[in-house]
DNA sequence: CCAATATATCAACGTTTCTTGAAATATAGA
DNA sequence: TCTATATTTCAAGAAACGTTGATATATTGG
């Protein structure tokens, strides 16, 4: 990932509707959600979820397939994984305890509750 | 950190010349940088660089002290940590595995080469 | 206090982005 | 093929954003 796509990336999602749309198919996982579905979700009329939903396509963080009359949308989540590493490249340049607490967070959100690496 | 925070924190970082502005910052580390180095690393002009330094201290991904006639800027680390886990906080409901990546990736930028995790 | 340095504020302008509603395209079933 | 369903495209207007240059504020040294 370089600065241009995380540039396009972060554009993405710096938008309510756009935010609670990758938040909706995140969670629904790899099945992903038709169009209509979505609309209904994020409150937003079909036409405005198109645009929406055609600059997330663009800035890689959905992808989508027909399915008889709909067109199923889901998230591509290498994309959401290069875009973090991105944020925190830098951040270790020689002070790795500065990024540890982000390691921390999102080591905690696929850990079983109760079990912690070790420092 | 709530969506109107990670809406904030996105559209910051949103804009080719913030997003610099930031990378510097973090790689500056917690001594940070005065207003002047930032305006000459990110080649902008220094009114300009002020508009976009209010907009990433609204966001609270900067914070700024006085320092003589300077005022030095430096990231906030925990407002990059809790973006990220706010990113992956949905990816992990029941599928862990889908968020497995992003953990390594950022897993990788915290530790000394050759050492790695166990699954 | 005065001048120089460092940064912030403000208003005006141009550009980009978002929304809306109408019309177009694609698929499926009768 | 006709109609209903599902989604996209397009143009126009509204709103938000970024840039510029002039001016204002704060600090330091003489």
């Amino acid at each position: 990932m370089d600065e241009r796509q995380a540039l396009a990336a972060f554009a993405a999602m710096a938008q309510e509707h756009r935010l609670r749309i990758v938040r909706h198919l995140v969670t629904a996982g790899p099945d992903g959600l038709a169009a209509g579905v979505l609309a209904n979700a994020v409150e937003v009329s079909t036409s405005n979820l198109s645009f929406h939903l055609k600059e997330l396509d663009h800035a890689g963080l959905i992808q989508s397939r027909r399915e008889g009359r709909s067109i199923i949308y889901s998230a591509v989540y290498p994309a959401l994984s290069g875009l973090i590493a991105f944020l925190m490249r830098d951040c270790c340049q020689g002070r790795p305890e500065v990024c540890a607490p982000a390691v921390a967070a999102l080591s905690a959100c696929c850990t079983p509750a109760g079990e912690t690496a070790h420092a």
